[in-house]
DNA sequence: AACAATGGCAACCGCACCAAT
DNA sequence: AATTGGTGCGGTTGCCATTGT
């Protein structure tokens, strides 16, 4: 078992600071992304790399979209994880401006309980080393394999969707469209694994 | 008004991958 | 080929605000 990255017992833990932000925000502008471990050191803050990295991906990014999600972005979250299952940080990479633990977190908070109850059978596994998973468990370079084809399915369904929208009423019924497209091809996954072995 | 329950979000933790050596 | 350090990811926790009783 490898040692916990941030050991040291002097590092500060918890929310962050204004002065611990500006100190984060004025490094990267200089020195630019990278090199977290020792980022901290450099920059004068009490903080390990991992958490310096997380606060500035998750909050400080000046290319962050604040705010609520909109339909358009919520249905693409739901058509998303139906293909992907839990990679937020791949659906978060089809959602500019928002990170994999805000999406994460709006799925868990809002979309969740939005879910009419349905037959789990539909749902994607939650980890990649289920039954589509990919070889060696190298989930992350498998799916970032399949990121261009799953790309295309989104972009056609997202633009039919969009113009669908408009006759359904309730959230619930919206996203209840999304889980069962007609025309949605959710073994898209599983064919291109055979096809692409 | 006071307290408890609940929800949402930021942050932490542990594990896994990858590149360098 | 094995080891190591850096980084990224997903799950979980804890805090705080809001809502209900």
């Amino acid at each position: 078992m490898r040692k916990p990255c941030c050991e040291k017992t002097e590092m500060t833990k918890g929310a962050w600071s204004k002065q611990e932000d500006q100190k984060l925000i004025d490094y990267i502008q200089k020195h630019g992304e990278g090199c977290w471990n020792s980022l901290p050191k450099v920059a004068g803050l009490r903080r390990c790399g991992k958490s310096c990295r997380l606060r500035w991906i998750n909050y400080l990014r000046p290319d962050l979209k604040r705010g609520s999600f909109g339909e358009d972005e919520e249905d693409l979250i739901v058509r998303l994880h139906t293909l992907l299952g839990n990679r937020w940080s791949l659906i978060a990479g089809r959602l500019p401006g928002r990170t994999d633990n805000e999406v994460k977190n709006y799925w868990n908070s809002h979309l969740k309980k939005k879910l009419p109850i349905m037959d789990t059978t539909l749902l994607p596994p939650n980890k990649p080393h289920a039954s589509n998973h990919a070889p060696n468990g190298k989930h992350v370079k498998y799916f970032n394999d399949i990121d261009d084809d799953v790309d295309e399915v989104i972009d056609d369904e997202v633009s039919t969707d969009s113009v669908n929208t408009g006759n359904v009423n309730s959230n619930t019924d919206r996203i209840s469209s999304c889980l069962a497209p007609p025309d949605l091809n959710l073994d898209l996954t599983l064919s291109i694994m055979s096809s692409t072995s």
